[in-house]
Formats: C-alpha cells, sequence, structure tokens
DNA sequence: TAATAATAATTTAATATTGAACTATTGCAA
DNA sequence: TTGCAATAGTTCAATATTAAATTATTATTA
C-alpha cells in the first residue's frame, strides 16, 4: 500500500520510493536500537563513540557532520559523555579553536560490549537482501544521496 | 567512503548499506523540506494535512501511526492546525472516543499549494534512479521494512 | 449484567534538537 | 601588519518529541 496522490506514473513512483524508504529506516532504527535498551546511552551518544572508537579522537565539528546533527546538539552530548566519564576533551595545540574528544579506556570497553549486538542487528536487519541486492542498495542511496546534495547546493545559489 | 569498521565482508555490507540509507534518507528530507521553507509550517503539520487531503477525515491514531510519531505528538499538531484554522476536530457520534480530523477550506488550498512543489522536488530527487530502479528500490525497502518490524516482533514474545 | 480488557486521546515531565547570536581563534588579503 | 572573513564551539530560547500516567469510551467475557 503506497501514496493515494493523484498523479503521473513518475509521480506515484517517486512518491512511493519516498514513503517506502522512511517506513523502512524507520523500522530498522527501532530494531537496531532494541540493542541499546536499558544500556543507559542514547542512539547519538552510541553514534559519537563508535565514530570515536573507529575513527580516533575527533573535534565536535566532525562528529555533528556525521551524525547529521547540529553542532549545538554535540556540545550537550560531550558533554553528557564527558560528565559520564566516556570521553574526555583534550586541548589541541595546534589549533585552539577546537578540542579533541577522546574516547576514554571506559568508554571504550561499553561501546565495545554495545556494538557486538548492534553489528548482528544490522546484519539481521539486511539479511532479507542477498550480498549483491545489498551491494546495488547501497548504490541507490549513494547516488540519492549525492543527487539531492548537488541539487539542493544548485537551488541555493 | 563507508564503513571504518573491520568485520566480516557481510557485516562490512550491512553496515554500509545501513549508513549509505540514513544519509541519503536525510540528505533527501532536507532538499524536499526546501517547499515548506518560508510556509510557516513545519514538515509533520505537512504530512498530516496531505493525508487528510488523500484520505479524507481521519482519527488521530491513525495519523501518528502513518506519521510514524507518538500520538502526543499528533495531539499538539492537530491543536496548532486547529488554532491556525487548517483542519477542525468533528465529533464521531458512532465512537465517542475518537474526533474525526477534517481538512478545513483553508486547509485544502494551502496544502494543494505546497503540494505541487513538494511533489516536484520528490520526483527530482529520485530522477536520478531509472524508473525501473526506482521501482527495485521501493521493493527493496518494503523487503527491509516488513522484515524488522516481524524480527521486532519476534524479539519482543 | 458486571467486571475486565482494550482503545483513543490527552496531559505532564523530561529530553532531544535546532537555529541564531555570541566568543575565541585562525587564515587570508589588502 | 591590520582588518576581515572563516571556522569551531558554546549558549540560549524555542520547538519537537517521547514515554508514562490518566481519563473517557467501547468491547469482551465470565
Amino acid at each position: 500500500m503506497g501514496t493515494k496522490y493523484q498523479g503521473s506514473e513518475s509521480e506515484i513512483l517517486a512518491l512511493n520510493a519516498w514513503i517506502k524508504m522512511k517506513r523502512a529506516s524507520n523500522s530498522i532504527q527501532n530494531y537496531i536500537n532494541q540493542s541499546l535498551e536499558n544500556s543507559g546511552i542514547t542512539i547519538t551518544q552510541f553514534g559519537t563513540m563508535e565514530m570515536l572508537l573507529h575513527l580516533g579522537p575527533l573535534p565536535q565539528k566532525t562528529i555533528s557532520q556525521k551524525m547529521l546533527c547540529s553542532p549545538g546538539n554535540i556540545t550537550l552530548v560531550v558533554d553528557n559523555l564527558e560528565k559520564a566519564g566516556f570521553v574526555q576533551r583534550k586541548s589541541n595545540p595546534g589549533d585552539r579553536r577546537y578540542h579533541l574528544i577522546h574516547l576514554t579506556k571506559q568508554g571504550q570497553i561499553l561501546v565495545k560490549r554495545l556494538l557486538e549486538k548492534h553489528v548482528k542487528n544490522i546484519v539481521s536487519a539486511f539479511s532479507i537482501l542477498s550480498e549483491n541486492e545489498q551491494r546495488v542498495f547501497s548504490d541507490y542511496c549513494e547516488n540519492l544521496g549525492k543527487h539531492c546534495e548537488t541539487k539542493k547546493k544548485e537551488s541555493n545559489q
């Protein structure tokens, strides 16, 4: 069951693709997040720690861009993670406009523990697609994302 | 550029698919939402009115399910739309647990005006995929969504 | 029929998120 | 070198969102 919008075939196609993408995204997110229930940390906090684990110490700007949220939001997220002892702001003498956010040993232990179930859930979510279908799907998403970024820049000129 | 996670090929595949899906979703949403800028209404408000335009009067429960948000949120959204004169709660004698939310004439005019650009943007966003690719993409999303809903129910038993 | 369960909406408190204004620092160009 | 633009982060106010508790109504069932 897709859109009820009365339009041309190409319109119906695109509207259905978009609504199904949103619903799928939502269902996947809800399913995956079960691995964070009762962990006491939020998705954004987990995403931040996961990033630091895999990419090493980062400035908040980078975190906010990759997490797709505002810098102000990351300030709060890092504040809370720092209070809990999972990350640490360390000064960066080379450029004093920003600090580098480091994962603490305690944060590393937590995120590694949660990551195991998290990855299992993602693999399980996508297992309905064959490996080749997953590759095709990734490519489609990549193309859609790039295309929209380009079009958005164009229209903002 | 995808995940830096060190894992098996099937793990990398699924993680990349998920991260690219999230980014694409975000880029598309940002691009599409340009049609609502300066309109004074939010995405949720627009989605609600669009739904009422195409499906007719609905109870709030249905709206919240289709909009993928909480019932409490819809109470507020409908409150605000009603204050602005775009929708109206009408009593439903057959079952007095809920009202039916009707789109007013004024709401109809607004949503029809916005819908034109909105649809154009969605078509434009997905135009990077061929019609057949859009069909394939829709199917993948539908399968992913259903699969996760099923798995979630299973694990909650 | 009476009691219980289920459904729909609302309220409330807490949290998440954003955008805009502001400070500090750095890079660049006249 | 000095002034201006750009970058990074923070703060603040406003809004969005949720989860849980509550009320009202309807459905079920013993």
